[in-house]
DNA sequence: ATTCATAATTGATAATTATGAATTATCTCC
DNA sequence: GGAGATAATTCATAATTATCAATTATGAAT
């Protein structure tokens, strides 16, 4: 039944079972995890869901609260004010070595999955947009090189993931974050890495405002964007 | 027997003292972890331990070789090149925010603590001016208010905490290091947040410099910092 | 040196007990 | 009788123990 080649141990499975199921709010935020119902939905024991938590807990993506439980992270204001600086400031340095380090063949294939961006912008795709456009972080993050920057980056982006993109329905933020990918793709080819450090600092200030706005405007619209209590 | 305030559950507890037991050399760097002989002395079962273990995993202080059992971490050339550059960003981010947040009784409390430095630095001893440095550098993070900011660094020293301030033995890095931190005060006092961010983040990479050569002439004494394979 | 059998260790399950928190029910006092 | 405090119940987590399967390490025999 099971032919993998890697050695895996249950639990790396079941963390990366559960972290899909958070990010796709079938888990929703907040939600309290029956660990007895979910363990039997997985066919496996208590035991190894347990070790599961416990990673996840540590990533961030669930609280366990001593004696009551596991629940769904809810990702607060407070969260998105203080990870985006964070953020802009990593990702402006992943930018700027990767401009420093990239090799023709290296920009030749950011080139390739910017296409990919203007093509599902153009159609107005925002969740094939929102994967390419990860795919094309991940491919900056890993260009520069740092395998610590890069597992810095990620570790919060795994938090971040909980929103999903929310950003980009933010109508005109897609056309927005379009035209900041165009200006690292140019600071690519200029090969100036202090302006790509800052177009790409910029271009997560510029996510955390639009998250900003619309979550505003849902607010108005009477739907919250998280169950509250 | 345990007469606790707050909450705590086992598995907290030994990842706390396996913390404080790698940190000491106590479990060395590249050990094989004996799930049962450790469980025995801690005087626990097995499954609690085994929690420890997987949080201390993703803290990146031991790692967990499927089937083969757990291994304390070891800290690698490569990983110094790479965090050092990271942590004196974040650290820089930190100080600059904490130099425009500052109220006057929190620089009197940074002067404290500088003065305590002033006097082992002057002592010559290394132990104490250890502690009061990572005081120091925890309170400048503090006074940032950011608290992915801070979880983010504190992450990363962790890790870092594997060396013990060995930086701090090479000759004449002890005063260098005053020096920074006279240096770092004044910024505070002359509420200069830039300058404040340049001096940081000099002053960390200035700890991997001492890093490098201390580490290199311990390789030419013959004795490697770490037991070899 | 290779193969095979054995031992040791991790990974996982299941049953059971203990503990703490929340809820429900009860009681007292006004 | 009703409000608030108190006690009992309930329920899920925390932890232990025992056990088994799977896999790796080992060591002997050829």
């Amino acid at each position: 039944m099971n032919s993998r080649i890697a050695p895996t141990v249950l639990y790396q499975e079941v963390v990366e079972r559960l972290r899909q199921r958070i990010y796709n709010y079938d888990l929703k935020p907040g939600e309290w995890i029956d660990e007895q119902a979910l363990a039997e939905s997985f066919g496996i024991s208590r035991t190894p869901l347990r070790e599961a938590l416990k990673v996840l807990n540590s990533e961030g993506l669930v609280v366990l609260k001593p004696r009551r439980g596991c629940f769904v992270s809810e990702i607060t204001e407070q969260d998105l004010d203080e990870i985006f600086p964070v953020m802009a400031l990593l990702e402006g340095r992943c930018a700027y070595d990767a401009v420093r380090k990239a090799k023709p063949k290296d920009i030749k294939r950011l080139n390739e999955i910017h296409s990919r961006l203007e093509k599902y912008a153009a159609a107005g795709d925002i969740d094939r947009f929102y994967e390419q456009n990860y795919i094309f972080h991940e491919a900056v993050q890993k260009l520069a090189g740092n395998l610590w920057l890069q597992k810095t980056v990620g570790d919060l982006r795994k938090f971040l993931k909980l929103l999903r993109g929310r950003q980009l329905k933010l109508p005109g933020r897609l056309e927005a974050s379009l035209k900041e990918h165009r200006l690292i793709m140019a600071a690519f080819h200029n090969q100036n890495p202090s302006a790509a450090e800052k177009i790409m600092h910029d271009h997560l200030i510029a996510q955390r405002m639009a998250l900003a706005i619309y979550d505003t405007e849902e607010k108005q619209r009477g739907k919250s964007s998280f169950s509250g209590t």
